[in-house]
DNA sequence: CGAAGTTTTGAGGACCTTCAAAAGTTGTGG
DNA sequence: CCACAACTTTTGAAGGTCCTCAAAACTTCG
């Protein structure tokens, strides 16, 4: 199977998951012609403002979304790992409001609106499941928002690394309690919003206190118990219900 | 007509300004059976992992979706105002991870799940309409991640300030300059991520620099250029720009 | 091995918080 | 229509979190 074929089918897998989707459906979504594109990191897939053609289902590496103020001012709204489809919003909303880089070499499949908006009108369980895919991405920002907003720089931290580890683990990247977070601790103060020296301080005092540990960039969770308590980390906003509930009314 | 019939075709109004709907899908939707309901200042229409059934649909009032943290921390992610489908994603996620609360008398319509999956099914364009609108409320969750990520407080406020303009006067409640804002301090606390005693502070710097007046929970922009310029304020992620767009491609 | 990037440390200060109380506003019942 | 209670806004003051600037130590990589 292609590079290509495999991502879809990963992002097929992961629909599937959540909610059945026809075999004729299927078929159709694996038909859909896609080119496969390498960036570097620090490399936009998507400039702020941009007028995009296509959305991005990543096939390898880590990007994030981010938004930036005049001021040079940068958030990271997301974070996305392999079979996440980034920008599924695009479809509808042509002129992006913010930008999609890489924090590692990263591969993406480009896939083009008309193919998904196709799919979508022609098989409403395909429509519904790329539906749901946004709504767990907006439940995501939601707690985001909520992380920044409510929460101390450390447990802000630490619901971040919750987060990474929960979804790579989803993915069979990590088993949950070591995994690799390729980004600087510049890029991370960008996630949480804080400065680069203040998350350095935070990461130590997480470190010190036994909670997590770090060798360059691959992350130990040491007191998983403490880090969720520290955190007040509910996977609930992850939405992994989706499945059994879904199957229920159809 | 009847205020249930007025809010649903108040609601279609919305949709249709960004894409057309046919005839047939417009009628099925005024036809469907919902039931109003009036709420309380303070009252929840949805608590946090409630598990629902029907999604709201505002016909009068001001309501906020909000997380809290196990300390007490709370965290409004958005208001709604009368038009607002608040929470249109709980048709596909059915445990709520997130409450909603009035902050004046509110007059809710209710709509069944069952009925919006219908017509979502069935008319490919309503189904694609609400799809968009979830798009539409996760663009202001980034943006709401940005305000409290990356903005000072008094930018913070000038920005939630001019979003509420915005969005009164796209429901014809407001000029674009002079509106009511019928929440307590404590409660824009809640929404701009900041202590209580910090917004009142920053009102009053935003106040005697000129830039707004108040009285009462009445709010006049005074300088709105310089208002704009401070919060950074770009109307892109409120995505304005449905209609023209979605009628090039269909 | 040197250059560039990243993490760590130090120090001073700004922003924002907490606690507490006063002043002002709103609503209700007599 | 006033009186009183409850709530909301405002003020003061002290202190913590987090920021900025700047430089040193450590890594990575050509």
């Amino acid at each position: 199977m292609s590079p290509i074929k495999l991502a879809l089918s990963r992002y097929l897998a992961k629909l599937t998951a959540r909610a059945p989707i026809p075999a004729a459906a299927t078929t159709a979504f694996m038909a859909m012609q896609c080119e496969s594109v390498v960036f570097d990191t620090y490399r936009d897939l998507v400039r702020e403002d941009e007028h995009t053609q296509s959305c991005c289902l990543i096939g390898a590496g880590l990007v994030s979304r981010y938004k930036t103020l005049r001021n040079g001012g940068r958030q990271i709204v997301s974070f996305h790992i392999v079979g996440d489809m980034v920008d599924l919003q695009s479809c509808l909303m042509r002129v992006a409001d913010h930008g999609i880089r890489a924090h590692t070499p990263a591969t993406v499949i480009r896939i083009p609106f008309g193919d998904i908006l196709h799919l979508a009108e022609h098989y409403p369980e395909l429509g519904r499941a790329f539906w749901f895919d946004t709504l767990v991405d907006a439940a995501i920002f939601r707690e985001w928002t909520l992380n920044v907003g409510r929460r101390t720089g450390r447990e802000r931290i630490a619901h971040l690394l919750l987060e990474f580890a929960y979804r790579m683990k989803a993915v069979g990247l990590c088993d949950g309690i070591e995994f690799v977070l390729p980004v600087t601790q510049a890029d991370l103060a960008d996630a949480v919003g804080m400065s680069p020296v203040h998350v350095n301080r935070s990461l130590q005092w997480l470190r010190s206190s036994g909670l997590i540990r770090t060798q360059g960039k691959v992350v130990t969770i040491v007191d998983r118990a403490e880090l969720v308590a520290l955190a007040d980390f509910q996977e609930t906003y992850l939405h992994p219900e989706g499945r059994r509930r879904m199957e229920v009314d159809a």
